[in-house]
DNA sequence: ATGGGTGCAAAGGTTTTGCACTCCG
DNA sequence: CGGAGTGCAAAACCTTTGCACCCAT
């Protein structure tokens, strides 16, 4: 639901965990918000975002927001392989399918794909192992089209 | 193929590649080999592994050697988001299906589930974007059936 | 014999932590 | 007001790198 999309929603979520609002993690939130998608930043990018809006947050601040941001459901912490960690809005709800990322293995593009069809599957692994599932992460290893085109000359 | 588990199959694709088949690499994939599945070791796990059984190989050595298997296709590099890389033989040839990783958010265990069921999302993938997809690192996080009956009481 | 491989220690990068100060509720 | 949250710097980690020496080919 696009509720799950504001600072309201945040304030809501912390109060119901007893955790403050606070001017630093409103803002760090709005970076998410105000790049709907394609975006997964790192600490240090949002730092730096930051740093250029003249919000001046401490980098240990940006980590534990975004660390308490993602234990609330609100980001998604992502790992691509590129050395650190990465987030992302989390928009699954269970009507939407969430979506995979295809890494490109030479440019180290990072594409999205909205298609789940992960129903299947899910549903094999809870029944054969008792394993509750709550969330996955898939990514998809290749080469992107540009790439591959470059590749062929 | 059995082949690709044994350490003359390194030695032949050293060989080819022009790199050197030294002590240090047989010994860090023989630990692989001993220990058939289940096991997702660290550079750290690996280098703890050797010191017990005597041999002195600088840690170093082992994050280079485990890099370099993993790029020839013999170890698979995979990040169960604890702080560290960890691998594991590649079982993955093109007859078998290869497997998906299951991570309890509660005891951090990581089950292995042999199924894979990806093969028409890549087709889906490949068709609408254009990207070639090489591997694939799908992992589910949630609870295990142990965590679950825990919770329970 | 020769160039790739190794070991060691130092450097690099990301993330966490201790502590005094701040400010939300 | 009181305690959670913050900022800063230091520390903790994991991983990479420079360089002298070693040893497969």
């Amino acid at each position: 639901m696009s509720e799950q999309f504001s600072i309201d929603y945040l304030k809501k979520i912390l109060q119901e965990k007893d955790y403050k609002m606070t001017g630093q993690r409103k803002e760090i939130l709005q970076i998410f918000l105000d790049q709907p998608s394609q975006h997964h930043l790192s600490a240090e990018d949002v730092h730096l975002i930051l740093r250029n809006k003249k919000s001046e947050i401490g980098l240990a601040t940006v980590y534990r927001s975004l660390e308490l941001l993602a234990s609330l459901g609100i980001l998604l912490k992502i790992d691509f392989g590129d050395g650190c960690s990465r987030y992302e809005l989390n928009t699954t709800d269970p009507d939407s399918h969430c979506h995979h990322h295809l890494i490109c293995l030479k440019c180290r593009k990072v594409i999205e794909f909205d298609e789940d069809k992960l129903d299947e599957l899910e549903h094999t692994i809870a029944e054969r192992s008792g394993f509750k599932i709550i969330n996955h992460e898939v990514k998809f290893f290749g080469y992107c089209k540009e790439c591959r085109e470059s590749m062929d000359n």
